[in-house]
DNA sequence: TGGTACAGGCCAT
DNA sequence: ATGGCCTGTACCA
């Protein structure tokens, strides 16, 4: 399942992206000590540029050439956090209710969201702290969500 | 099919 | 501050 096509530099971490054809499918968030690629293809560079352009200013919308796999509902769901801008934040609760289902489901359906970042997952928090990340309430991947939201936070 | 596990929320102690 | 029951989806037997 791994096995990425390139690792890319993060300030907070590494970034581990997979591409089906001209169009990527997966990012991944890896550990400070991944081996970064030091050859890049033309997609990769230009994921690069565009992730760059966004530690630069969190505002910057990410141009590239992606596409999300899941269930209808789970797309439904990601379609709805793209509509988030950046610096601001939303709750399960909320989106349940704007979409007519469980604050649980929301939930499930961000823990499967493939392109983080991308897909803004980040923005969504619970009504009572911070919520989880990656499919975990603890750990590594909490501290990339509160960079995340303290990253866009500069841009008030 | 039924049964369980979730990145939550709410109301009762 | 804690524990219970609710919710909709996904995944596995």
């Amino acid at each position: 399942m791994p096995a990425h096509d390139v690792i890319l530099t993060a300030p907070m971490c590494r970034l581990g992206a997979s591409f089906t054809g001209g169009a990527l499918t997966r990012l991944d968030f890896l550990p400070l000590d991944t081996p970064v690629s030091t050859q890049l293809d033309a997609r990769a560079r230009q994921l690069a540029r565009e992730l760059d352009a966004y530690w630069q200013n969190p505002a910057h919308p990410i141009d590239v050439l992606f596409v999300p796999q899941g269930t209808p509902f789970q797309l439904r769901v990601w379609r709805t956090l793209m509509a988030i801008p950046a610096g601001q934040q939303t709750t399960y609760g909320t989106l349940a209710k704007l979409l007519g289902t469980a604050p649980r489901a929301v939930g499930q359906a961000c823990g499967a969201n493939p392109l983080p970042i991308l897909i803004p997952c980040h923005r969504v928090v619970a009504a009572s702290g911070l919520g989880g990340f990656m499919h975990s309430s603890s750990g590594a991947p909490l501290d990339v969500k509160t960079w995340l939201l303290a990253h866009e936070r500069r841009a008030d």
